[in-house]
DNA sequence: TGGTAATATTAAGTTCGCTTAACTAATTAG
DNA sequence: CTAATTAGTTAAGCGAACTTAATATTACCA
């Protein structure tokens, strides 16, 4: 009855929506380019964390052993999909970036996404879509604000 | 610069806000349950699904061999999560219902999803979720026009 | 400088996810 | 009433995902 827990339904049911058709597209290129969900999910993270990644941080991010990412990343840089060169500054450590060919498949997930939101976007008028982007907007900047989310369109 | 493009923007954060903490969240989960994700995904459609489930629902649903859904299906029972009794109707198929236990586990991914929201819920005012939650049902809306999404808050 | 810590890889082994094929039992159709 | 279908299970086997332990190389520190 009070406005809170209606509130906390209708977010939950967009939730759902969004969440719903995320995976679907994310699974769908699974099967379309061969790729693993942990595969895929390495190329996500690498691409979000920018360059400059090493192993460690690859298997920190995967939540998985330093040994268990260096075995993935043998594989796909075999597959020519990653590309793993001396760091300069600790030769110890290796940088993990994509090639040209891996970039392409987290464009393929990035676009999926973009694609479907845009076709619901074309159905919107232009007073719609001003009212919707000022409450996102809202909400957005709470949740960046409830813990340290960082914004801004990556990179 | 044409307001659809920040508009579709503005989708896209608030998507990611939200996918990211979902994510994180199932995985948590994961973790402390000690259950993977396929058996964890099979949970939160056998309960969306709501009761009545056989054994070709489970692989339809987790697009598996009918093999593995009952390989799936056995180890769960096993452990006390799933049930598997006779269909009246048909002595052939397998009505696969959730037990307390298991329950419970689907209530852990639940409350985690809806306790977030709720505390963002929290640091908006009044007006403020008047205004999202009208903008958000017209979204929901378009996007459950744009196919056929059920809504309906589950069962 | 010598010892300790950090980074990455390799080796060996376990468990999991999944498939195909073969099998049993119940239902439906001709 | 047989014959074909349908639901589920079991078996055998493959490859992926992980782990721990061992090893090599580089960096840091006291």
């Amino acid at each position: 009855m009070t406005t809170a827990v209606q509130f906390s339904r209708v977010l939950r049911q967009w939730g759902r929506v969004m969440i719903h058709h995320s995976r679907r597209d994310f699974m769908q290129i699974m099967r379309e380019s061969g790729l693993s969900m942990p595969q895929l999910n390495l190329f996500m993270r690498i691409h979000h964390h920018g360059c400059g990644c090493n192993v460690s941080d690859v298997a920190a991010q995967l939540g998985v052993s330093n040994a268990r990412a260096s075995q993935m990343i043998e594989r796909l840089v075999r597959q020519g999909l990653l590309e793993r060169s001396e760091d300069p500054d600790d030769r110890r450590a290796k940088r993990i970036t994509l090639t040209h060919a891996g970039e392409a498949q987290v464009q393929r997930v990035v676009r999926s996404r973009q694609q479907w939101l845009e076709e619901l976007t074309s159905t919107l008028t232009e007073a719609q879509r001003a009212q919707i982007s000022d409450a996102l907007v809202l909400l957005t900047e709470a949740a960046s604000e409830m813990e340290g989310f960082q914004l801004g369109d990556r990179k």
